[in-house]
RNA sequence: GGCGGCAUAGCCAAGUGGCCUAAGGCGACUGAUUGCAAAUCAGUUAUUCCUCGGUUCAAAUCCGAGUGCCGCCUCCA
């Protein structure tokens, strides 16, 4: 089966095809960076690097692309209820919005390291591209696709209705949008669904000079389609971000870049649904406002938190609660303790179970499941089967061939390479030191038979988040 | 008001006309194993896919109506 993907703009599965032969250029629209990212956030970012995987895996060469939003923006044009986010944040926290910038920047790039997300080639900030920006507005200004407009003409407006394709992302037609009445009358405006490319506000915090005035900003669109431009060229094979995103914002990068460049922006629009939580929305208000800290606070590794998000089809809402948490951490647990097995496993002189065929399907059924608009449910599913198979055909304990477990290790590698979660955490020595003398001890008292003692170790080891397991191959333990 | 998505076991989640008397995971229960556990193995855990009506030889899958949840139309992944 081809690689083939769900485009948004089509509203089809369609086969992949990069532009260049063996090379795919992306982009993603990543963070605002004014407050931490949440673990819905991470389902949008973590699909980028599942697609980056999926298509390592089939031989291509990736040019991966995530923007930082690091320049706040507002698009309400009433200056006294409109305001920008990052400056609101900063003005709370008694910092300048540079500071939050920078902080939340480190939090998210910890987050995604975490979370084993592979850097991608580039991850321009907003804030360093206003060159690049203030090139494309001049570009719609000459080809008349924008307009200047407000006080001193220092504002810049996309007319909307000079693009004719305006609207074939979302579906929106801009008349419907009008029956929405939900657009602030701007009399700066010749059409209230122009939107903003470069506004002016002497009060604004972060600003650029520039022709059109001294206290310039960028509208929120004009930033991805300059670096998307900048690092990518004029066409890109693929675009992503969360479904919210699909308007106003991806319509309105394709009328910029589009009526600037004369080109197709991009080939295939790739939307992320979005995570609910406890079968509802996430809120402040709810509390249910999760970071990768509070994840790991309630015992759980960043890489089961991986799992849960990627596991799920990306086009499927996907209901995050902290069973769901228990059931990621769970499956992993199966697949660690089969992967100790495995490793520790002393090998059988001769073949009991046909490891090959096993291995041929379950490689099959991993790759169709991938192909198919990235199904990572079947994917995993496949994975689990074999690991059932090659545990249930030995009987009650496994019987493989060096060579045979070698093949399977390498297979579960393959795996890996796409989901990454088969590494444990790492402990800190001291931490691991200690662990060892316990486990030590108690198998001291278990040779003396003092069993009240090793049992009462063994509760010591529990409240450490570390099981013992006394096996025929010796005392193992590992940390849940 | 306009546009779009989803609804499958206690929970998470694939499947989108016949191979479904519905994957896979978690959890639970019974047994084997164990000093006891853990892990593992054996077995049990949806005669049914939100509700009602329809199309079809055949529907979880298609159509219509309803209900619920989610997204966009304003910043949001």
């Amino acid at each position: 089966m081809p690689l083939q993907f769900y485009n948004t703009a089509t509203r089809k599965i369609e086969v992949f095809k990069p532009a260049e032969s063996g090379r795919v250029k992306m982009y993603h629209c990543g963070p605002t960076v004014y407050r931490r990212p949440h673990v819905g956030n991470y389902r949008a970012f973590l699909f980028a690097d599942l697609l980056r995987r999926v298509l390592e895996r089939r031989g291509l060469r990736v040019t991966q692309v995530m923007n930082l939003t690091d320049v706040g923006h507002f698009t309400q044009e009433d200056e006294d209820h409109g305001e920008d986010r990052m400056e609101m944040e900063a003005r709370n926290r008694g910092l300048d919005p540079w500071q939050v910038a920078r902080e939340i920047t480190n939090m998210f790039e910890g987050d995604m390291k975490r979370l084993r997300a592979k850097p991608p080639e580039h991850r321009p900030r907003a804030s360093d591209h206003i060159a690049e920006m203030l090139e494309i507005i001049e570009l719609l200004l000459k080809r008349g696709a924008a307009y200047r407009s407000g006080p001193e003409n220092a504002n810049i407006y996309y007319e909307v209705s000079r693009f004719e394709n305006y609207g074939g992302l979302s579906g929106n037609r801009v008349d419907a949008l009008e029956a929405g009445a939900r657009i602030d009358i701007n009399p700066e405006k010749k059409h209230p669904a122009d939107f903003a490319l470069w506004k002016s506000d002497s009060k604004h915090i972060m600003k650029w000079k520039s022709r059109f005035g001294e206290h310039g900003f960028p509208g929120w669109h004009i930033e991805c389609s300059a670096m998307a431009r900048k690092y990518l060229g004029d066409t890109l094979d693929i675009h992503t971000g969360g479904e919210d995103l699909i308007f106003p914002h991806h319509e309105c990068e394709i009328a910029q870049s589009e009526a600037a460049t004369g080109k197709p922006f991009v080939n295939y629009w790739m939307h992320v649904k979005f995570l609910q939580v406890d079968g509802g929305k996430m809120s402040k208000s709810l509390g249910n406002v999760y970071s990768v800290d509070d994840v790991v606070a309630r015992g759980f590794e960043p890489r089961h938190l991986r799992f849960l998000l990627q596991r799920a089809h990306y086009r499927t809402p996907l209901n995050f609660t902290w069973d769901s948490m228990r059931d990621a951490k769970g499956a992993i647990e199966r697949l660690d303790a089969f992967v100790v097995d495995l490793k520790t496993l002393r090998p059988a002189a001769a073949a009991a179970v046909a490891v090959d065929e096993m291995l041929q399907k379950t490689r099959a059924a991993f790759d169709a499941a991938l192909d198919d608009d990235m199904n990572a449910a079947e994917a995993t599913a496949a994975v689990f089967g074999l690991l059932n198979n090659v545990r249930t055909a030995g009987g009650a304990s496994l019987k493989l061939t060096k060579e045979q477990i070698e093949l399977i290790l390498a297979f579960l590698g393959e795996f890996d390479a796409i989901f990454d979660v088969l590494t444990p955490e790492e402990l800190a020595p001291e931490e691991r030191a200690e662990i060892d003398r316990l486990v030590a001890e108690r198998q001291t008292a278990r040779q003396n038979r003092d069993f009240a003692r090793s049992d009462e170790i063994r509760t010591k080891l529990a409240a450490r988040r570390v099981v013992v397991e006394d096996t025929k191959e010796g005392v193992r333990w590992r940390r849940v």
